[in-house]
RNA sequence: GGGCGCGUAGCUCAGCUGGGAGAGCACCUGCCUUACAAGCAGGGGGUCACAGGUUCGAGCCCUGUCGCGCCCACCA
């Protein structure tokens, strides 16, 4: 006998509570072991400075609920946590905060810039930590790593080393994507591109030698300053005696030629093109297939750069704007029209990019991204929903090289020395006594570091030791599950592909979990500027971590966004409750004396087989769900068992035995109340862990805690078809007369006699020895069982199950009509049943081409039904009579 | 320009390989029945966006239409 529960579920007492003893008790700890299967989770590290929000809340709990149902499962369950150096966002907030402290960047130097972010992510690289917490989540805390720590540090320098001497790692002279505001090449992947109503500016670009001019069209006149030819179709006709002809550039006037190249489209514009090498991708292409200049006009800052002439120094609208004008008043301006054209920005800071040419360092993607297609395409791992998979494939199939370098401080710098005199780029580890080629010692570093995706990208296995090869690497990689938004796909999820397939030669995981977003109740997406993000923590604080955690995996599938409403969070809340006082309903009817486990299942009742019948096939199909990632639908089962048949039924059927006279019996009931609970909160823990230890944990005979039990399996021992078909056709009398007493106003409380009148052996065997449940569950003072209806008058009231029929006899009663209008909803429900039915079976291809079964079953329903129908035509045909 | 998702009860959403339309909330009626009013019992409410097709049978598969949303793209 233990101590009860206190009287109301308050998550707040024990959710806390919980999580120490958990960890304290090192649950949560995996390690290499031969004797179990590994199953592993590597946790999508968040910002090390960040803050939980609504979208860590549903990935977490998704991946908790995974981990410690595999728990249970008995395999060793390793989630690896860790953080995320977020180069570019940590940097942009350090060099805020200096902002605000008058200095710059520049003022403090990178070795005290570094110092003042290392201070930064200490002082606020707690508090994810500390809100993972409370959502419940079971991950080895000991294995913790961060992006920027020694280790991690190392494999990052091994990988670009590596690939730099295979060739697949280069520096060269690109267009890449500037942030001016963020002062650093950023990659495609980090690019938004979003439709703007921009202008169309259409130029006079005149003959060096007549006064006839070639038209074209622009949406940055600014970059004109640039222009180093215009290129024509070669198979344009318009043009064919142009091509090689020089042309003035206004304002600049310098001398630029006609070049023919096929990318030109003839059908857009004037069929001509301004090309400008420095400052657009394609202009950059046709440069270098026509040996053009690149004339590179704006400085990093976006202000026009030396080679703008009179303009230089005007920010690029500022020049925009001039250089209109100026054109405008030159007579150079044909006309102006709208455009709407997509424009990148940057994800970061919403700048505008400038698409620019800049010395990076690039990652050649041809290669490695073809193993990684592969690896998908043979079915190596699998996206859940699987359309993500399309959409993996198409970045793959169309991937550019990545820009790795970025000119930012915060973040893993470049293994890459330079020797002043001689040039030489030497990659290392360590800086190099002395120039490989020249022998000079005046080297020095490249300034620049990594983008923060090249680290992350290593995360499946730089976290266990990678580049050594450890004993945790070889037991726990690959990975079973990731778990992600959508997202980051680009990112993150392909990256890791292509790097645990060129590092490791093997996949990093073998399934990866699509979530949606978690968008605000109007279907917005949650963000800071809009404000209108809910945060976890405060929901948490309202109703508990469980009922947020139930609330976020019900009712919604893999992949698809989902609207977070407060009312579903109560409704979880509520559920909670409801275990809670089931449990304490349990604990105190347990008294001291118990009954052995083989002398209870000999003297079970239907009731008794039932529910262990209900739970070892909940058990099967929750686990059948979870096998398929289906989480919301285990879930969705196991509410619907424990509300609907544990509480709602089982509970209520035994509490006669409870206070009956019967020990044997009400020791039986006991063990199974006790047991069916026990195994029940086996299945819903992964899903409410606080409330299910903290149930566990004030059971009799539970030793150990709850999270390293064993998960319930299905046994064909324990299910019992005949007791659920019989306690079927009890709920549904009881059902029945319910609604006979509710539609007919006759107060719940008051007794009343209940007649079943059956031929049915079977049915009359179940209401011999069942009377208790309609007595406490329907109300009854007594109930008889008939053959027939003889002695039973006119105006009692009834109803007409599957070979039975129920009168309850009222003698104050009785509202004939009413009675008539409830049999004849009754005829009308069995009438649509008949007609579908006959239907059916009166199709000569249904009963020659449906499978035989489905035949039978449908065969079945048109005796029950017609035999039902039979019973109530009488009914109402003696009521109408009288 | 290409790709994808969604449209089911008043609201938010489930519905697995095609075989009698579900849940939660909201609503109506009656109950403070010694686990729970964060509850119990009963009830109303749906041409599954529309139109075709395949099939004995379609919410589910195919084609098209309409509406909403998302992603990708080097449209000067």
């Amino acid at each position: 006998m233990t101590e009860n529960l206190s009287k109301t579920y308050n998550p707040k007492e024990f959710e806390d509570k919980l999580y120490k003893y958990w960890n304290e008790n090192g649950y949560f700890k995996a390690d290499v072991n031969e004797d179990k299967e590994p199953f592993t989770i590597m946790m999508p590290p968040p910002n090390v400075t960040g803050n939980l929000h609504m979208g860590h809340a549903i990935n977490h709990t998704i991946q908790d609920i995974l981990i410690r149902w595999k728990r249970l499962e008995g395999y060793e369950a390793l989630w690896l946590p860790g953080t995320d150096h977020a180069s570019i966002s940590t940097e942009a907030k350090v060099v805020a905060k200096i902002r605000n402290e008058g200095k710059s960047k520049d003022d403090l130097g990178r070795e005290k810039f570094l110092d003042k972010a290392w201070e930064w992510t200490e002082e606020y690289g707690g508090n994810i930590r500390k809100q993972l917490r409370k959502l419940g989540v079971s991950c080895d805390w000991s294995k913790e790593r961060f992006t920027l720590d020694e280790g991690l540090s190392n494999a990052v320098e091994e990988v670009f080393i590596r690939l730099y001497d295979k060739g697949l790692i280069y520096r060269g002279n690109r267009i890449i994507n500037w942030c001016p505001n963020c002062g650093t090449a950023i990659s495609d992947a980090e690019v938004e591109h979003e439709d703007e109503k921009g202008k169309l500016w259409h130029v006079k670009y005149p003959f060096k030698d007549s006064d006839e001019y070639v038209s074209i069209a622009t949406t940055r006149p600014e970059t004109m300053l640039g222009d180093v030819a215009v290129a024509v179709n070669p198979e344009d006709e318009r043009y064919e005696d142009l091509i090689g002809k020089k042309l003035i550039l206004p304002l600049v006037n310098r001398e630029i030629p006609i070049v023919a190249d096929d990318y030109v489209d003839m059908e857009f514009g004037t069929g001509a093109v301004k090309i400008t090498p420095a400052h657009d991708p394609n202009d950059f292409e046709i440069g270098l297939r026509h040996d053009l200049e690149q004339l590179k006009i704006m400085n990093d800052d976006a202000t026009i750069s030396s080679l703008g002439g009179e303009y230089e120094g005007l920010d690029r609208y500022e020049a925009r704007k001039k250089i209109v004008k100026d054109l405008e008043n030159q007579g150079y301006l044909v006309e102006i029209e709208d455009h709407d054209h997509s424009v990148g920005h940057c994800e970061r800071c919403n700048e505008t990019i400038e698409p620019i040419i800049s010395k990076q360092w690039f990652v050649d993607m041809k290669p490695i991204a073809e193993p990684a297609i592969k690896a998908y395409k043979d079915g190596e791992f699998k996206f859940i929903p699987e359309r993500f998979g399309k959409i993996y494939l198409n970045w793959l199939e169309n991937i550019r090289d990545w820009c790795i370098s970025r000119q930012l401080w915060w973040g893993h710098r470049l293994p890459v020395y330079y020797c002043k005199d001689c040039k030489e780029v030497i990659v290392s580890k360590e800086k190099p006594e002395k120039c490989s080629k020249c022998d000079s010692n005046n080297l020095y570093q490249d300034p620049d570091t990594l983008d923060t995706w090249f680290s992350s990208a290593l995360w499946p296995f730089s976290t266990l030791g990678w580049p050594e090869n450890t004993k945790e690497l070889e037991y726990f990689y690959p990975t079973d599950v990731l778990v992600t938004g959508y997202d980051i796909i680009f990112f993150w999820v392909v990256r890791m592909v292509f790097s645990g397939l060129e590092h490791m030669g093997e996949i990093p995981f073998e399934n990866v979990f699509i979530t949606g977003l978690v968008r605000d109740p109007k279907g917005r997406k949650m963000s800071k500027s809009l404000g209108n993000g809910i945060d976890p923590l405060e929901v948490i604080e309202e109703y508990g971590s469980d009922a947020l955690r139930f609330s976020l995996v019900t009712g919604n599938t893999p992949g698809n966004d989902m609207r977070f409403h407060m009312e579903r969070v109560e409704a979880s809340r509520n559920f909670a409750n409801k275990l809670w006082n089931a449990s304490r309903f349990v604990i105190m009817n347990l008294e001291e004396e118990t009954i052995k486990e083989d002398k209870a299942k000999k003297l079970l009742e239907k009731e008794d087989k039932w529910i262990i019948s209900r739970l070892n096939n909940v058990a099967k199909e929750a686990t059948e769900n979870l096998n398929k990632f289906e989480l919301g639908m285990a879930a969705q089962k196991i509410y619907d068992f424990i509300w609907n048949e544990y509480c709602d039924w089982y509970i209520e059927m035994v509490k006669p035995r409870l206070y009956g006279e019967d020990i044997e019996s009400k020791n039986t009931a006991r063990y199974v109340l006790l047991n069916v609970l026990k195994d029940t909160l086996k299945l819903l823990h992964p899903f409410m862990p606080f409330i299910t230890e903290e149930i566990w944990n004030h059971l009799p005979e539970t030793k150990d805690s709850l999270i390293i039990q064993n998960w319930p399996k299905y046994t064909e021992e324990n299910n019992y078809k005949v007791a659920e078909e019989n306690i079927d056709f009890i709920m549904e009398a009881i059902r029945n007369i319910r609604n006979i007493r509710a539609e007919m106003d006759v107060i719940p409380s008051k007794k009343a006699k209940v007649i079943f009148v059956t031929l049915d052996n079977d049915i009359k065997e179940i209401l011999n020895n069942g009377d208790r449940y309609f007595k406490t569950l329907a109300s009854a003072s007594e109930i008889e069982i008939k053959e027939n209806k003889e002695g039973i008058g006119e105006d009692a009231m009834s109803a007409v199950v599957d070979k039975c029929e129920i009168y309850l006899p009222l003698e104050e009663l009785v509202d004939i009509e009413k009675e008539i209008e409830r049999l004849e909803k009754e005829r009308k429900r069995l009438e649509g049943e008949l007609k579908r039915v006959n239907g059916k079976l009166s199709n000569e291809g249904f009963v020659n081409k449906a499978p035989e079964h489905i035949v039978k079953e449908e065969k079945d329903k048109k005796e029950k039904y017609q035999d039902m129908m039979d019973k109530v035509l009488e009914r109402l045909k003696g009521l109408k009579n009288k």
